[in-house]
DNA sequence: AAAAATATGTTGCATTTACAACAATAGTAT
DNA sequence: ATACTATTGTTGTAAATGCAACATATTTTT
C-alpha cells in the first residue's frame, strides 16, 4: 500500500482525455492537410444534422454536446457556406429554429467523409475492426451512464 | 449501400470526442461540489509532477499534451498556491525550469484523490473492473498509436 | 570564430468556449 | 386574469487555449 498508490494520470478519466486530444490534434491537422473548409465542429454538426433533418438548434445543441450560444453561433457559420437553412418552426407549441441541410452540404459531407475516412484507415487498420468497434460499443455504454450522472445544462 | 453510409458521428472518433467531454463536464462539476480549490488540469499537472518529481516543463507539457505556454501558466497557479516549487537547472546541459511537489502539494493530491475516487467509484461500478481496465488499456494503445501520427508541436 | 540552427520558456494576441443575462413566447398556478 | 415558471435562442463577457513571435542560451555547421 506504500507505494501502489492510485493515480489519477492512471485512470481511464485521464487516459480518456488524453486520447480524445490527440485524436483531436490529428484531426484538425487532417483538416488542415486536406484544406477542407470547416471546421471539426461544423463537420460534426452537419454530419448530425444530415442524419437528423428537420432538428431544432437545442436538440441539436444536446446531440454535439455544445451549449446553445455556440451551437447557434456554429450554425451561422454553416449557413452562411451555404451548407445548410434554416426556419422557424414550432415544436410542442413552441417557436424554434429547424434547419436543413442543402444539396451542397450533403455534397460536401460526403466529399469530407470520404477524404477524412480514406486517412483515418491507415490509423484503425492497426486494430482489428471487431476491437475499435467494441471499444467503441464500451464507451457508447460508459457515456449512456455518464450521462445520467452529469447535469448536462443545455 | 444507398442508406448504409458511414458517419463521422457513428466512428470512434466522434464516441471518443463526445465521451472524453462529457467526463470533463462530469469533473469539473464534481469538482465544484467538493469546493476543490483546482482546475482540473492543476490536478492532472500536480499528479504528474508527483510521479515524474524533478521533471522539466517542457516534459510536463509533453506528458499532460498542453503547449509550453499554458504549462507555464499552470504552473504559476501551483506555484503560487504552493503546492509546487520551481528552479532552473541544466538538462542535457540546457538551462531549464524544473520543479517539485512540496508537502502541501502532496497532501493536497491524496486528499483531492481520495474524495474523487469516491464518487466516481460509484460510475463504474455498474462495469467489472476488468472490463474498465480493458478499455482503458486498449485507449492506451490506440493514443501510443496516435502519437506516432500526430505532430505534437510541444 | 562566426553564423545558423536548436532547445526552452515567456509574452501577446486571436480564437474558442462556457456561463450568465436577456428577449420573446407559452404553459401553469393562484 | 394575472403572475409565475419554463423553453428557446441570442448577446455579452470573462476564462481557457493555441499559435506565433520573442528572448536567451547552447549546439552544430561552415
Amino acid at each position: 500500500m506504500t507505494d501502489k498508490e492510485i493515480h489519477y494520470t492512471d485512470s481511464i478519466h485521464f487516459e480518456l482525455e488524453q486520447t480524445a486530444r490527440l485524436m483531436k490534434m490529428l484531426t484538425s491537422q487532417l483538416f488542415i492537410k486536406l484544406d477542407i473548409q470547416l471546421s471539426m465542429d461544423e463537420y460534426a454538426a452537419l454530419d448530425t444534422i444530415f442524419c437528423h433533418d428537420g432538428i431544432c438548434q437545442r436538440d441539436l445543441a444536446k446531440l454535439i454536446l455544445k451549449d446553445r450560444a455556440n451551437t447557434g453561433r456554429i450554425l451561422n457559420s454553416l449557413e452562411e457556406k451555404g451548407l445548410i437553412t434554416r426556419y422557424i418552426d414550432t415544436k410542442n407549441n413552441r417557436l424554434v429554429k429547424k434547419m436543413n441541410i442543402t444539396d451542397q452540404g450533403t455534397s460536401e459531407l460526403k466529399i469530407i467523409t470520404a477524404k477524412f475516412n480514406e486517412y483515418l484507415s491507415g490509423m484503425t487498420q492497426k486494430f482489428r475492426a471487431k476491437e475499435v468497434e467494441a471499444v467503441r460499443d464500451t464507451l457508447r455504454k460508459f457515456r449512456m451512464d455518464l450521462e445520467q450522472l452529469v447535469n448536462v445544462n443545455i
